[in-house]
DNA sequence: ACCTTGACGGTTC
DNA sequence: GGAACCGCCAAGG
């Protein structure tokens, strides 16, 4: 089944655009889940593979509050997110990211006109 | 029902 | 920076 919640984190990181990284507490705060970090990796974890409601979900876009990727280091998922994230121009140097320069920095009037809830 | 385990994060030292 | 601490809470044992 699918959740309230994984319907609202998968869309909001439907959300973040081409090129740009968000941390997991920025998705769960736009999702309306505020303090709820842990459950946004998870639902993340969950993500079906044809994506949902006929678009992909970028969860590779999605990194923790220090830049850094935390899926564990060396691992295949490591490595695919590394590589996805380059492939969109996103520098990824000794496992981070520069926050200051990637980091997705929402419209919060586009946004909420595209959310459902 | 109880305990442990996380793709986490802010605070504090 | 980084480490210890605490809050968070759905799953799985």
């Amino acid at each position: 089944m699918t959740t309230e919640n994984e319907k609202r984190i998968w869309q909001t990181v439907q959300a973040i655009p081409f090129g740009r990284v968000a941390c997991y507490g920025q998705i769960a705060d736009l999702a309306g889940l505020p303090g709820r970090a842990r459950l946004v990796g998870r639902c993340l974890a969950s993500v079906p593979k044809q994506g949902w409601q006929g678009k992909a979900v970028p969860w590779y876009r999605v990194i923790n509050s220090q830049g850094k990727i935390s899926l564990p280091a060396g691992s295949e998922g490591f490595i695919r997110q590394t590589q996805l994230l380059q492939d969109e121009q996103v520098v990824v140097i000794g496992n981070k990211v520069s926050l200051k320069v990637f980091q997705w920095q929402p419209d919060l009037h586009e946004l909420l006109f595209h959310l459902d809830y």
